[in-house]
DNA sequence: CAAATAGTGTCTCTAAGACAATATCAC
DNA sequence: GTGATATTGTCTTAGAGACACTATTTG
């Protein structure tokens, strides 16, 4: 048997088949609408960034955002860097959420796709909106069933993409989903949005990251928007006030002008570490 | 522009640099010990399943079992096959716990790799046991915090590894560790195996996997000591029978010379779909 | 009967949900 | 005062945990 310094000076990796590998971005963002009545409380939207794509395959359709790993990099960082040359924002939060490596996902050929959730707060938003010569856009998101079927509908003004799919299995906790009509959207991209999707509302039921959808101080009604919005339901403040109260901690300010009572700024209390 | 039949078939993968991609499987088992007393019940062990490599790289090591990902299959069917080649066996459970990316955490070059966390029926276990000519072997786990870090303890009769981490982050409820000694594991797979635990004891609270440890009819104390056993806590029976009462359907069956009273014998009960 | 596990009844305490009431600002 | 939201108090109920007790087998 050879040394192992002999082995791998003879290993070649060109010997056996390879995927190309990329990271694609579900970046997720609460929007507020606009408001009517100025003295209401805007309502707020879930939306998810795509990405109008320039060049083949799917020329001209909506995709998500998403990159190729580099040889020097983890997916992460990979996932991170692509969401910074995308949204010239850093993300607060970064999951993943599985790879997607379905044969003939993508027409180019063998390429698999490590799916990620990131969080985007409204306050870094406003950096960049409108910076970018990319034809990127924040589409609100409606995901509900209908007879049987989970529909996917995302919307920007008058642009409107509604996917359709089919949960195929939920396997410890975790949903996943094969596409009926893609509606429109490149690649396999309706059935990680719809995963990743899942996975957020999985993890907002423990307050865990909603902060990261918020600047650093926020009312503790923007906190529970945030979550209702997120997970499509609706819970009464003073039980929801009850249950975060451990987790935030007051701060002098107030909101100002907003035509009603005034609310206190809170921040996030860190527990551990 | 060219069109779209023009540029997939100029399309050349091989221009970008490409990792080699495989799927490591973490398999866990309860293992029931060898009891002095024949009345007494048996106490039971997590252990996992390693293999001593019999190649390079880490020639003589212990690692996780696994392969590479071929062009026609999903990671999970490769994983699934992985499982079935390694321990003859159908896995009951197999859930993805994240790909491993870090430069240089294979000598051969640029390989990554999605592990699994796979559950093995005691019952099914022992079909196999024996049969394989590969060195493969279940080792006892044990995972504690000791001063800050946190120790993975794997042992088997003689053999006993023991690699040292430190819990890096903790996002979404994921835990992550970073490897201070790797204990004589192969490649970074004391990493993956403590990350892999962690996945495995956050799905024990909701009891949604521990019947894929036991065969198809099993006695609620037997359940309720998967729970412990993987969660490494005791609870009262009363308590864990009402919770899991809801779970279970009764058979006719009862156990059999047990040298104590005997345990009516109980079945999932399939709750939706 | 003794050893050992199987299984049930019930008390307490906490947390979740529902509802009602009060407070405070801009106009 | 009116409109709108902010904030607090408390009742009821479901569930978790603790504890004590009874039941059933083998030797």
């Amino acid at each position: 048997m050879p040394s192992e310094q002999e082995f791998l000076s003879a290993y070649r990796q060109d010997d056996y088949p390879r995927p190309s590998v990329t990271a694609d971005i579900v970046a997720f963002r609460i929007r507020a609408e606009e408001s009517d009545n100025y003295r209401q409380n805007a309502a707020t939207k879930l939306s998810v960034l795509l990405i109008r794509r320039g060049g083949h395959p799917f020329l001209g359709c909506w995709a998500l955002p998403g990159g190729f790993l580099n040889p020097n990099e983890t997916i992460e960082q990979c996932a991170l860097r692509e969401v910074e040359e995308e949204t010239a924002v850093k993300p607060a939060a970064l999951m993943s959420v599985g790879l997607f490596s379905e044969p003939g996902r993508d027409p180019r050929g063998w390429i698999i796709s490590n799916a990620f959730v990131s969080i985007i707060s409204e306050e870094k938003v406003h950096w960049q909106s409108g910076d970018d010569a990319a034809d990127a856009r924040w589409f609100d998101i409606q995901f509900e069933r209908e007879n049987g079927d989970e529909v996917l509908s995302l919307t920007n003004g008058d642009i409107s993409l509604r996917a359709v799919l089919t949960e195929v299995s939920s396997n410890f906790g975790k949903t996943a989903y094969a596409i009926k009509d893609s509606g429109g959207l490149a690649f396999d991209h309706a059935r990680i949005i719809a995963t990743a999707l899942s996975a957020l509302r999985d993890g907002a039921r423990e307050f865990d990251y909603i902060f990261d959808f918020l600047p650093e101080t926020f009312t503790l009604t923007q906190l529970q928007n945030v979550q209702e919005t997120i997970m499509n339901i609706s819970v009464l403040p003073a039980n929801f006030r009850r249950k975060v109260a451990a987790l935030v901690e007051e701060t002098d300010a107030y909101t100002q002008g907003a035509g009603h009572r005034p609310a206190k700024l809170y921040r996030r209390k860190l527990l551990k570490g």
